[in-house]
DNA sequence: TCCCTTTTTGGAAACGCTTTCATCAAAGTG
DNA sequence: CACTTTGATGAAAGCGTTTCCAAAAAGGGA
């Protein structure tokens, strides 16, 4: 019918009343004689009428907008962390603006930027670095209802996060109770990721504590295709490692995949953990041992907070810190075997395949 | 400072000027003179001021944003989707406004009217039932510039789809060329996806075209937790079958492992094809067979395709049928072999695991 | 019937922006 | 020097709402 959707003063006109009747009717607030409201009731159903979102934001400085940004959505762990966060906002009636930083904090400055533009009421996030992000200076400076996920707390913002120094001692606990002693961390983008720095150090400083050599640190730069590739030459260079703790599942069982290509039996030759515990770790065999995270509860968690200070309602405490994680035991992490570990062709050992 | 974030008549006064001025030159459009020009500039920058998008997309009706809509984040497909979406509208300036459906009518329909009252200039979305959807129809009427992904072409508007029939047409192929005659077809939520039913369709119609059984349809209705112990009573009901055409990858995975826990090979005792191509799909051993779709590719495409009525462009190439998708071949895939097929406890069959 | 209270109603302002239009001064032009 | 052109500028309208306020209508009691 008509091109330009119909706005209020159509009702009116239709109903023949003034806009102030329509919006009162219309909103359920304000009085009304039953003769007025049913003349605008079917004028807007006729009309197929639905209020503008834009003109009422502006006119109350609410959008009932929650923007979130993330690294990437190819992480299902931030996946997860997004779809929480949408249905809890959804539950009180609040849309999610969507932006990922590709894991670069220029991309998180905009974004941090744009959605502050677009007057979202609050804001929920991981940032690559929390201690050092100008992003939340922005927002703290704004001072826009906020949370971080998966970041520890910074720049005086809530954070539901993961303890990811006690999470690694307990791995390191793990590899010292098989009798691990020269290990590595395996990392992919290390110096992009405080999480990942975090779990590295909290890594070091257990396996010192429990006497264990310190862990080598295996940086991978980027993504890009041959990531099997250079895991294998990873490996190949550090033969005498027997246990090796990923910064995340998909680089655990990468690597484990890598591994098996050069000829080295998961655990015997080299113990295997990850981090997040992503359900994928459980269809491979064995069973990636790993930090089990809980990223629906700190996507919901974070947009509890954020809706806290925006409808004046009591904060949600924060998990405490322990509580933010499990270990989980798998049979990629075993004590190591000094057998035949350095068969460099080995298509045998590669099960079921041959 | 203050509470309230600035407004381009802070600025005005601040700078001395009327608002036009201020927004002529901050937006760069029309002239000023030099010392209006750095008075403006220095107020704004002293403030803090940055435009409201909100007054900006009253004036001039358009919101820079982009509703998305799909079944679920949990589904790496959609999150890929999503994601590559978001990259693309980004470049252009747009944002992205998310919902997720959970395979469910209602949501999907509540989703699209929010979207619309937030007035976005355009919507990407998989809805649960293309051909039936109120969604779509409330969309086509109110002509939002709109486009499909991952369903066919429906209600006019355009779709970067996969042809699903073709896809299952090869992977009865495959199954066929093989040896295999009884097959079966595994899905999730079979009644709630179109996707799903047409890659049943296409299988059976296959199926029947190359001279073998029909296939034995196997729905699953929810997923909640004993996915693993269903799958396993699912197997053990039908032991005739030879192969297994899941409706998507995980499930295909998932129903490896339960196999397994039956104690059955793969493939010599099951063969299993799964379909999107997920990568974790080549981290299991063997490798999964699959369809290999490229949601990155169909986000950005659908986006395309929107932005590219938004802004009168020449509308972007949909794929031919052909180009949206591969069969990938892998180990998961192979004849039958009549061997020890029933034993019930057959841990041996795990390998490296004993 | 008249006056007072209560309910219903619409005009108008405000929200923050862009854009048109008219005004005014400066700069050319003859 | 009178006259036109040009560039710079601000007032005001309009985008779609909500809400305040005053006016009008409707009851109610004497």
């Amino acid at each position: 019918m008509r091109s330009r959707p119909p706005t209020i003063k159509d009702v009116a006109e239709q109903a023949g009343c003034g806009i102030a009747t329509v919006s009162r009717v219309l909103n359920g607030t304000g009085s009304a004689s039953a003769d007025t409201r049913r003349k605008v009731l079917s004028a807007a159903d006729a009309l197929g009428f639905e209020f503008s979102a834009l003109g009422r934001s502006l006119q109350s400085s609410s959008t009932k907008t929650i923007g979130c940004i993330v690294p990437s959505l190819a992480n299902p762990v931030f996946a997860e962390v997004v779809q929480a966060a949408q249905q809890e906002a959804h539950l009180e009636g609040y849309q999610l603006i969507l932006a990922c930083s590709e894991y670069d904090e220029m991309q998180e400055l905009q974004a941090a930027r744009t959605l502050i533009a677009k007057q979202v009421d609050g804001l929920v996030l991981t940032v690559n670095n929390a201690s050092d992000s100008e992003a939340l200076e922005l927002i703290r400076d704004r001072r826009l209802p906020c949370c971080l996920v998966y970041n520890r707390a910074s720049f005086g913002l809530p954070a539901w996060a993961v303890d990811n120094r006690a999470a690694a001692r307990e791995v390191a606990q793990a590899f010292h109770d098989e009798g691990h002693v020269q290990t590595g961390f395996l990392a992919l983008r290390f110096h992009r990721s405080d999480r990942s720095r975090e779990r590295y150090e909290g890594f070091a400083a257990a396996c010192r504590e429990f006497g264990m050599a310190d862990p080598l640190l295996l940086e991978i730069e980027e993504q890009e295709g041959n990531l099997l590739e250079l895991l294998g030459t990873l490996l190949a260079e550090h033969q005498a490692l027997t246990g090796i703790f990923a910064s995340n599942d998909f680089l655990a069982l990468a690597a484990m995949k890598a591994a098996r290509a050069l000829g080295k039996r998961i655990p015997d030759d080299l113990s295997l953990v990850g981090f997040d515990g992503i359900s994928t770790g459980l269809l491979v065999d064995p069973h990636l041992a790993t930090v089990e995270t809980d990223p629906r509860t700190m996507g919901q968690g974070a947009v509890q907070s954020v809706l806290a200070r925006l409808l004046d309602r009591p904060t949600p405490d924060l998990p405490s810190a322990a509580a933010t994680f499990s270990f989980r035991a798998g049979g990629s992490l075993g004590p190591p075997v000094p057998g035949k570990a350095d068969g460099r062709e080995a298509a045998t050992s590669l099960p079921s395949h041959e």
